[in-house]
Order: C-alpha cells, then sequence, then structure tokens
DNA sequence: AAGCGCACTGAAAACGTTTTCAGTGCGTCT
DNA sequence: AGACGCACTGAAAACGTTTTCAGTGCGCTT
C-alpha cells in the first residue's frame, strides 16, 4: 500500500540499507545517492518515523510542557524552544497541563513512553516535588517554577529581586499601605511573595497578603472583595498576566481611579498592558533568553549526563508607566 | 537496559502476547490480568509508543496546524480540540506555523511522516491551494480558513455576514466613511473584506480598503499612515485581533479619541478588548464549537472516508461595546 | 461418548527502518 | 607480486511491540 524504503530501494536498484545511508549519514557513491534521490522523488517516499525511531532508539524530540498555553509568556517561550531544536534537527512536543496536575502527570508519561530526547518543564504545584521521585528516563531542564534546589537544571527569573523591585517602586512613589495579590500553585509566586514580604519588612511597613487561583476570574473575585473592605491598600503588587487583569477588571468594577485610588504593579509585559489607561507597570521576563537558555542547559546536559546540576537566575526588566504615578 | 514487554511478560510468568492483550484489549482471564499489572507495577514498565505504532499501523494521533499560536483564537481551539482527542484515547501534535508557508509545508511533511490519523489545519496563504495537489495519506479538515471549495472538509465563520454585520452596525450610528483594514494572507480576511465592501455598496456608500500583514506592528503602522491622511475614515473596520490591536495603537497615538474622532469594529473578543477604554465592539467567535466540529468532521472522515465533502459555517456574535457608539 | 464451540494462551511472524557484518574491488605500499 | 587499507555495498539481524496462527482445556450438545 504505502511506498516503504524497499519500493525505494528496488526503483533504484540498490538494497535498502543503501537507501537508508544515502537518506541519512553514510559512505555512499554520488552516483548511487542521486540515483536513490531521483527514486525517493519517483515514488513520493516518506520515511516512517516511528520506524527510524525504534530502530535508531533515538527520538530526537523534545517535550515542552507548560502551565497555560493561553499565557503570552509560555507561548513567547515555545517559540525560542522551537527555533533552538529546530536548528539540532529536532522536532518539538508542546503540551499544555492547564495548571492540572492530572494532565501535567499524564504528559510526564507521554514523554517517557515517546521515548523523548529531553523535557523542558514549567511544573505546576507539587509537580516539580513529585519530579524528584520517580527516575525519568530523560533529563530535564525547569523553567520560571523551580523545583527542590539541586534536583533538575533550571532556568527562572530572579524573582525575589523583582518582587522586591516593585515594593521599592511603589515606597519610592510614596505608597505605603501596597498589598500582594500572589498566585496559589507556582513556586514562582511564592518567590515574588517572598520578595515582596522582604522589601516591606525593609522599609518598616507590614505586609498584607492574599493568594488566589492563577487565572484572572478568581484574582478578579479576590481583588473586588479587598477592595470593598474599609482599610483597603492604596497599592497592589500582582504576581502575573493574570492576576493582573484580573485586578485591572476589579478597580474598574469599583470605580477605582488608577493610580490615584489604587496603584498596580506586576509581572509579564504582555501586549494589552500598555493599550489600558492608564499603562501598567510590570517587570518583563526575557522569555526568548529563557527558551535559549533552557535548550542550552539541556543540550548540555544530553552531552554530559553526569554535568553537576546547574541554575541560571536571570533578572527582569522594569517597565514604568502610569499605573504607578503618583500625583 | 530499559525494561520491555518481556521483561514484564518474565516477571508475570507468561507470553508477550498475553501481556500485550492485558494492557490492551484481548481476552484474559481476570487472574492473569491481575498478574500482569502486577508485574508493570514492579517493573515499572512503560510501552515504547514507536513500537506499538509501527506495529499496529496506527499513530492514534491528530496534528492540529494552527497559523499563530499567540493568536488567543487559536489557544482556544486548540483546546477543545485535545479535550475531544483525548475523550477519544487520541494524542494531538500542536504545531504553530507562524504563518510561514515554509514552516507549513515542513510541518505538513512530519505529519506524513508521523503517519498521523488526521490533521485539523488553518492554512496561511497558498497553503490550502497546494494541499489539493499532493494527496496526503491522512484525512484534513480546514478550520478557520477555508480552501478551493470542494476539496476538503472545513470549519469556517460566516465571515461575510461578520464582515457585513460590522458595516451595517456602524451605518445604523450613523457612520459613513468607513474604512476597512484586512490582512493580506487568509482567506478568512478575503471573505470579511467582501462582507465589507458588500455591505458598503448596498448602503450606497464607497469601500476604501487597505491590506496589511497579519501582525500588529504592520497594522499599526498601516492604520497610522491612513489617519494621518486628510480625508481619513471615521470608522475602521479590522479584520482580527491583532489588526484591531494595531489600530488601537495607531489612534492613541495620533491622539484621536475612540469613538468620537474614530469608530473602531473589529474581530475576536479577546480578553483585552473590554479592557482599554473603551471597550471595543467584536465580533466574538464560537471558539469551542468550530473545535469541537472539526473533531467531528475528522472522526465521521476516518469512519467514512469516501463521504462528500461537508463544510459548517458557523456565526458570529456580535458585542456590541463604546467603540462604536456615537454621541 | 464423541464432537463441537468457546475462552484463553503461547510461539512466531510481522511492522519499516537502521545498523552490523561480511564481503567486494581497487589503489598503494613494501 | 603480494599484502594491506579504504571506500563502498548488500544480506541479514535487530529494535519492541501487536497480531496471526495454532493449539489447549473445558463445558455442552447430540
Amino acid at each position: 500500500m504505502t511506498v516503504g524504503i524497499r519500493d525505494v530501494a528496488r526503483a533504484a536498484g540498490v538494497s535498502t540499507a543503501t537507501v537508508s545511508r544515502a537518506l541519512g549519514s553514510g559512505p555512499v557513491s554520488e552516483a548511487l545517492r542521486e540515483q536513490v534521490e531521483a527514486a525517493v522523488r519517483a515514488t513520493g517516499y516518506r520515511p516512517n518515523l516511528s520506524a527510524r525511531r525504534l530502530r535508531s532508539q533515538s527520538a530526537r524530540t523534545i517535550g515542552l510542557i507548560v502551565a497555560d498555553i493561553r499565557n503570552p509568556f509560555f507561548t513567547a517561550v515555545s517559540r525560542a524552544v522551537e527555533d533552538a531544536a529546530f536548528a539540532e534537527g529536532m522536532r518539538v512536543i508542546l503540551c499544555n497541563t492547564d495548571e492540572d496536575p492530572a494532565r501535567e502527570a499524564m504528559y510526564l508519561r507521554l514523554m517517557e513512553e515517546e521515548r523523548v530526547t529531553g523535557v523542558i518543564f514549567a511544573p505546576t504545584g507539587g509537580g516539580a516535588e513529585s519530579l524528584r521521585e520517580r527516575s525519568l528516563g530523560f533529563p530535564v531542564v525547569l523553567i520560571d517554577r523551580a523545583g527542590p534546589p539541586g534536583a533538575h537544571d533550571s532556568v527562572v527569573l530572579d524573582n525575589p529581586a523583582a518582587g522586591a523591585g516593585l515594593v521599592d517602586l511603589l515606597v519610592r512613589q510614596g505608597f505605603s499601605r501596597i498589598g500582594g495579590l500572589f498566585g496559589s500553585t507556582s513556586s514562582t509566586a511564592r518567590e515574588r511573595r517572598a520578595g515582596y514580604e522582604a522589601a516591606m519588612v525593609r522599609h518598616g511597613l507590614v505586609p498584607s497578603v492574599r493568594t488566589v487561583a492563577p487565572n484572572a476570574a478568581a484574582a478578579e473575585a479576590a481583588a473586588a472583595r479587598w477592595l470593598a473592605e474599609a482599610d483597603r491598600p492604596e497599592a497592589l503588587v500582582l504576581s502575573n498576566g493574570l492576576i493582573l487583569m484580573g485586578a485591572v477588571r476589579a478597580a474598574r468594577a469599583a470605580g477605582l481611579r488608577v493610580p490615584d485610588d489604587l496603584a498596580l504593579a506586576g509581572f509579564d509585559n504582555e501586549p494589552w498592558t500598555d493599550l489600558v489607561e492608564p499603562g501598567l507597570t510590570v517587570v518583563e521576563q526575557p522569555v526568548d533568553e529563557i527558551g535559549a537558555q533552557a535548550m542550552r542547559l539541556l543540550f548540555e546536559r544530553i552531552a554530559q549526563p553526569d554535568q553537576p546540576v546547574r541554575k541560571v537566575v536571570l533578572s527582569g526588566r522594569t517597565v514604568l508607566r502610569g499605573s504607578t504615578r503618583r500625583g
């Protein structure tokens, strides 16, 4: 039915071994190589990747497991990862867990069954912890959210510094009743929160923190409740783009003017953050570099499996906009 | 090295055939099935998907090729597709062409080499046309952008009606110098433009159209030029979410107030469209239904390959917001 | 009591490649 | 002239499964 390597071999008048070598890398005379290529064109041959992977015991595939494909941060990273992979002749399997540990576990098992070369992984919740127990059959590089130290290579933002930086900025503008609304599932949110709290204490202010599921609807509800209270904060630090969006909605709904009634500062320089009025002050992550560094760590780990574990920490860039301007 | 089905068989004291049947579907006594499952747990066995696919000649995988993963429309569709696929015990390979015909061709070839069960495809540019020539080894369902009629199943928005609807709405609000800024690469944009032009003519107005690469930067530049002209339009119809975003930026930059100086109406009810001030009037696409219908068509095509070609046309829902309110 | 069908099981073939192994022929060195 | 190495080639094994084929044993029918 479907044309296989033996059909090509017959058409070219050579053995299947020669076809395989001509298509891949092997010593083949120029004459035969051309014959084979002609036969491939004539027959419309497409190699069967399953057979190829089975025999060669190498999938040349890396898995990319992200927590939320709708988050522009992850789409940007995925693009960087894909480009780097193609440059090495590798495929990428993109998996979206939607912050669901069950989906995450399923994808991890899928990666095992696919016998992937390696995985770049943004774990949700306890994902990274459970990761340490089982030994997967492939190297893993964590991005965005680091697991327990020492288990896997990782590349993350300097989250404590970024969280503290937003507090410093707000304090400099004269705000003091600064609240923090953080995601409940990721280590990233925990670290940003730690930075926030440390900076508040350093400035002699009292931290005021709430946590929420990392989606816009939950964030809006939580922010709305908070803003309705008597001693509502005069500024908010939000731990990612979705939570920031929820906070903007809540402020609008409550009729609060930004930044006069409420200042906002968050993470992720998404396209819409400078479209709202006023623009939102955010910490921008070096997404391209995160993706590229993750691939670099992964390839180096594949080349030298017993290397010591490495952690790359990148700095964010604060984008100052109207939402934190006082007076 | 790695544990295979023969290791499980040995551990369970049965043949590999029995293990295979116990794990898949085959007549196996309850006692042996439990022995096998225990052996699987004990050995930590993970089936090798490449081997499984090779032997069974069935990938149980569908490919989803989209033009731009950053477009929330496609991420939403991909979620719907994925859910439907899992319900059938299938995997999804998500591919992002980024509107690049070369990447598109590469992914199409990859799908052939993966021997996928079927593909859901949002072609860019001439992709759909070239698709008709070669006969792929799998059924294809086109979404968002239909190719030449009669070649493939498809599910699309009623784009002409939606384009016309926006014009009608603007005319009703009293606008008459209504321009249209459309993407240059997709059939979707062409259809929306056709609807726009027909409606303009029907209202006795002169259509005024420009086309632009479907990204926010290009759209902003084009809109900026247009708005700087002496006889600039008093309202704009924008053919997708990215172009709409570009137009908003251009209006801001030009210091035009929306909707007093310039009304805006576009496509895709993205989260940010009600965050800007004023909110943007858009046609919302039934993304979940598009994904679900596409999977339905695909599965039915797989079941009955010689069915006549079908085309599902869905209606958009107009979301009225401040950007088109006059006076 | 023999025959039949049914439910289950194992040995071995098969899936489409790559890779090993064992040659070829030919040029070069001694 | 013979030995050796080199560049190339084909036959066949191998990758890890599923599936076919050919039994088993057992209960039921005739």
